[in-house]
DNA sequence: CAGTACCT
DNA sequence: GGCT
């Protein structure tokens, strides 16, 4: 077999629906069932690593809300963006549900599991501005973001900042695959749209970030 | 004064 | 580009 590939069992990868910049798009990989089992763990996960709002480093919060489950969790403050082994209240990450890291490798093929599944919480107004994820140590692995609740505005530019950048909904279910030359690619979350999905009670949308950090 | 996962 |  190919190195880090998947033989036999279940191998065979879905096909992405679409790739943009080089972000692999599987629309709605999740059905209802699996995105409400999904939700369920994810309950387990806040309640034993309650969600908060880091400081950025230049002094203001983040709208976004977050919390993260693995070996890591991804932490922001005056001092920097870095991954942290513990929540802020010195308890470890709860592991990631099982479901996340099957879904990683359906997606991926790759043996190695992620070290760490941000989960990030956007309210009706939260947004998140454009960056890049360089906070890893081997930008060679791949990232996996899986969106669940009401529709995204995710925005694509480039590997610097500036420049054209290209925009599309992310729906509940759908998970995207940043790789290769995407893997650096400055993107951001514009809009989210109120009351576009049912799947959380009290609306919002959820996306998990799943990374190998070192 | 460089950085910038924020804000307008 | 402010602001830190």
């Amino acid at each position: 077999m190919k190195n880090g590939l998947n033989s036999g069992v279940s191998a065979k990868r879905p096909q992405p629906t679409l790739t943009l910049r080089g972000f692999e798009l599987f629309k709605t990989l999740l059905d209802a069932d699996e995105q409400n089992a999904l939700v369920e763990e994810l309950r387990n996960v806040i309640r034993a690593a309650p969600l908060f709002s880091p400081m950025t480093p230049y002094g203001k919060p983040m709208r976004v809300r977050m919390t993260s489950a693995g070996k890591y969790g991804w932490y922001s403050d005056r001092s920097g963006y870095r991954y942290e082994p513990r929540h802020p209240s010195g308890v470890p990450w709860p592991p990631i549900p099982n479901a996340v890291l099957q879904l990683w490798q359906t997606v991926t093929g790759i043996d190695r599991l992620p070290d760490c599944c941000l989960v990030n919480f956007y309210d009706a107004d939260a947004r998140m501005g454009m960056h890049q994820d360089k906070d890893e140590a081997d930008f060679g692995w791949p990232v996996v973001s899986i969106s669940l609740g009401d529709e995204g505005l995710f925005r694509i530019g480039n590997a610097t900042r500036g420049g054209s950048t290209e925009s599309l909904w992310l729906q509940s279910g759908d998970v995207m695959v940043m790789g290769g030359d995407a893997r650096l690619t400055y993107h951001g979350v514009d809009k989210i749209r109120a009351g576009s999905s049912s799947l959380l009670p009290k609306g919002g949308r959820i996306n998990l970030t799943l990374r190998v950090v070192d």
